[in-house]
DNA sequence: AAGTGGACCTGCTAGC
DNA sequence: TGCTAGCAGGTCCACT
């Protein structure tokens, strides 16, 4: 099992980064065709999620699962006649193993299955494991209803966020983070993609042109891609279902990099706090 | 309608 | 050294 130390620049960092849209499709991805297909031998639940799995397990003996699916930071795994909804919070990671080993004290779920034990561990609880009959029912429905469109999505184009912003006075890192207009795009990779498209923070997402939007999107999906290719950008928390941390948070260009030389100008990293949560970003480099 | 802030939870760290 | 307060963060929800 890989584990690597979370720092940049030889600092440690005061928390580590959380799963993003990245790191849940490589978690997905990871286990999704070993599972497809596999009947159900077993659920554990350990201490409470966010919210309870809404069946008794015993109910779900038997069940087969199908092709685990992606909605935004969500997992859709096919079970039964429904399925099961998992979301990994700020510190949940899936892992696959062969169902031998004791839980560990964070494991707070288990799926044991004629391929292997899906396992996951989420020491903050933030996470869920929700039962729901279909997505197109309550309890996914609801959850899935409030989500923007897929980043990847060539549907989604510079003038649909333009005119989906139009108005809007929150700041365009806000704008970004709330997922309501494009899905994906954390803490980390909201911070990492305005820089990348040289737009302030603050900016009012109202005043952001079609053309810096344009910037945007690619900028949102240039970071996603990269932090997908490196294996996700967590460090401690987060690894895929066989235990391999990632690898981007090494690039990161602003991320946790306060009072730090910006690496494309001669600017000094600022971090300045936006509803309740720290972004960082170089003033010379993204304009108002 | 749009925006704001609280709640959830626990590991880590800075500061006393 | 040992303790504690504060911070980190995704999402929903209640409230303005």
């Amino acid at each position: 099992m890989v584990r690597v130390q979370a720092q940049v620049m030889g600092k440690a960092l005061a928390s580590p980064p959380m799963p993003e849209l990245p790191e849940v499709e490589i978690s997905r991805r990871s286990f999704a065709e070993r599972l497809d297909g596999a009947t159900v031998l077993g659920l554990h639940m350990g201490k409470p999620l966010r919210w309870p799995l809404g069946i008794d397990p015993e109910q779900l003996l038997g069940a087969r699962l199908g092709l685990a699916q992606r909605r935004g930071k969500y997992i859709w795994l096919p079970l039964g006649d429904g399925g099961l909804l998992l979301h990994l919070g700020m510190s949940g990671a899936l892992a696959l193993d062969d169902g031998t080993a004791p839980l560990g004290p964070h494991q707070h779920m288990a799926l044991h299955t004629d391929r292997g034990r899906l396992t996951l561990t989420d020491p903050r609880r933030f996470g869920a494991v929700v039962w729901s009959p279909s997505l197109a029912l309550d309890p996914a429905r609801k959850l899935l209803a409030g989500l923007g469109a897929e980043p990847f999505d060539p549907l989604l184009t510079a003038s649909a966020l333009r005119r989906a912003w139009k108005g809007r006075r929150v700041s365009i890192k806000q704008a970004l983070l709330a997922g309501d207009v494009v899905v994906g795009a954390g803490n980390i990779y909201a911070c990492e993609a305005l820089f990348l498209a040289g737009i302030r923070p603050s900016t009012a997402a109202g005043r952001v042109s079609e053309l810096r939007c344009a910037r945007l999107l690619e900028a949102v999906r240039q970071v996603l891609d990269q932090a997908l290719q490196l294996g996700g950008s967590t460090l401690r928390d987060f690894s895929d279902a066989h235990g391999v941390a990632g690898a981007y948070q090494a690039t990161a260009q602003v991320y946790g990099r306060e009072g730090q030389a910006c690496r494309r100008c001669p600017g000094t990293v600022k971090r300045i706090v936006q509803a309740q949560r720290s972004t960082y970003f170089c003033p010379l480099c993204q304009r108002p």
